[in-house]
RNA sequence: GGCGGAGUGGCCGAGUGGUUUAGGCAAGGGCCUGCAAAGCCCUGUACGCGGGUUCGAUUCCCGCCUCCGCCUCCA
């Protein structure tokens, strides 16, 4: 039993077998840096998070490269709408793409490889392939000869006749298909010389360049979105092939967050802004939610489905801090077997999920029957899968509202405990009208109240619990 | 025009040629509780439409309908 993926180029799922014994490479195509992300963006990093996981829990040393896209006709655009440096754009949104996927759990990759930085190394790539016979300079600017590469398409299973007409610009293409590796300098943008002029680098050319001076050039998994299959990964295949690189060995893709039934994009102004979600739910909750599809399914994004994985994940959450106070804190134990099939099963984690819930069930029913032993069993495996999903509820980050200790928290603790303990004095005279007042209080004040065999538990409704639609 | 994805029970969302259930949420009934909450147990007889193959198809084949994505920047 080992991994299988999906792998884009041969349309099927292979065996995973790392190209290098006991590590394994990723590369992920980041965000351009042209604006706020959304929860789209979020689920691309999400997903590949989630494999980067996966692999390392095999015992793979993982080696993640995301890059970030920091120059381009977009940044540039906007910036200067805005009155600002392209380079101030671009660092402003790469800081809060960063904190977008920390806020989502997303472990940092091992290095973030930034466009502007890596010039030499594309102006090297496009030496080889204009000696190749790959590339050629037209309008000052340098461009690929799709038609020097007889495989071109076959990442995407596009025929070059049918494929309606490539990029614009470039007097003296040899074929309107042709893309641009680099482009020609214009009078106020930012440009590096070349041989061949001077200019700022092609999308493409950027992902090629910074793939192989980390990865080498072989390297295991190369994701990104579903979009980018064409024209962006077969473009960088194919410089990469041209130069005589192996480039990826398997091609993921992951599926769209829609709304209304599209696509997320700026454009139609229905992105949900990343940070606007982090208002109204937490972290975890959204991370929860990004995880429970399949990552090659589209999930369409609704506000009744968000709240059901909030439902949900406090079940496996409720789940782990009872055992905690009840019973002692679970240590991560091992996975279940039916866990690790799924995500073998091409990242299956609606199916680890679905483990996780049955051994919640197990733990609960252990819990009600006073089998301590079994109770901790099982929050140590909830605690070692959802570890693996980045959803461990104990993982400090996501403590915070459940047993944080800073000296405010404290005297607060202290407050509702104190109410508590009148509760009981109430309930042992069989006050019950007193009692069920101060549980109402704490009701309304955001504190739900469980009486279980050994006196009551306690915990905050954090903020999703009571945001309405 | 070319390439690709999808239509599953009230909702989200997996999956498979057939005795037996994905899982969650919501709902109804029950247990527990002073009452709740949480938890546990039970219930609901789903697979876009029309053909075909088959002893048997939601699951394979053909056709159709609808929706979506890519072919220009895009996670």
């Amino acid at each position: 039993m080992s991994l299988r993926l999906f792998d884009t180029a041969t349309r099927k799922q292979r065996d995973f077998v790392p190209l290098r014994a006991g590590a394994a490479s990723i590369y992920v195509c980041g965000a351009t840096v042209q604006g706020p992300p959304h929860l789209g963006h979020v689920r691309s990093g999400l997903d590949y998070d989630l494999a980067r996981r996966w692999l390392a829990y095999t015992g793979l040393d993982v080696t993640l490269v995301r890059n970030v896209t920091d120059i381009d006709d977009k940044i540039l655009a906007k910036a200067a709408a805005h009155g600002r440096p392209g380079w101030e754009w671009a660092a402003t949104h790469e800081r809060a793409f960063t904190a977008a996927y920390d806020a989502l759990g997303c472990l940092p990759p091992s290095i973030e490889p930034r466009a502007t930085g890596h010039v030499s190394q594309m102006v090297e790539l496009m030496g080889l392939l204009i000696d190749g016979g790959h590339a050629y300079t037209a309008s000052g600017g340098v461009y690929f000869d799709v038609r020097s590469l007889p495989e071109y398409g076959s990442l995407s299973g596009q025929r070059l006749d049918d494929v309606e007409q490539g990029e614009d610009g470039g007097a003296g293409k040899r074929d309107p298909r042709d893309f641009a590796l680099w482009k020609a300098a214009r009078p106020g943008e930012p440009s590096w010389p070349t041989p061949w002029g001077p200019g700022r680098p092609g999308w493409h050319l950027e992902c090629s360049a910074m793939a192989t001076t980390y990865l080498g050039p072989e390297f295991d998994i190369h994701g990104g979105g579903i979009d980018l299959i064409f024209p962006h990964h077969e473009n960088e295949q194919a410089q990469s092939h041209a130069a005589g690189a192996g480039f990826a060995r398997f091609w993921l893709h992951n599926a769209w967050v829609t709304t209304g039934g599209e696509k997320m994009s700026k454009s139609l102004g229905n992105a949900l802004s990343l940070d606007a979600l982090l208002h109204r739910f937490r972290g975890v909750e959204l991370r929860y939610y990004l995880v429970g599809p399949h990552y090659r399914s589209t999930i369409e994004y609704s506000d009744t489905a968000m709240r059901e994985s909030v439902a949900a994940y406090r079940r496996i959450e409720s789940f782990v801090h009872r055992v905690r106070e009840r019973v002692g804190t679970p240590e991560p134990g091992v996975l279940c077997a039916e866990f690790t099939a799924a995500m073998d099963d091409d990242l299956g984690t609606p199916g680890a999920l679905a483990a996780v819930h049955g051994t919640v069930r197990e733990g609960n029913v252990a819990l009600d029957a006073g089998d301590r032993s079994a109770a901790l069993g099982a929050a140590a495996s909830v605690r070692a899968m959802t570890g693996v999903l980045g959803l461990d509820p104990l993982d400090p980050r996501w403590l915070a509202g459940h047993g944080a200790d800073d000296a405010a928290t404290a005297a607060l603790t202290a407050l509702v405990e104190g109410l508590l303990a009148q509760r009981q004095e109430a309930r042992a005279r069989r006050d019950f009208a007193a009692a069920d007042e101060v549980r109402d209080r704490l009701t309304a004040a955001g504190v739900s109240v469980e009486d279980a065999a050994d006196g009551p538990t306690w915990s905050l409704k954090t903020v999703s619990a009571k945001d309405g639609p």
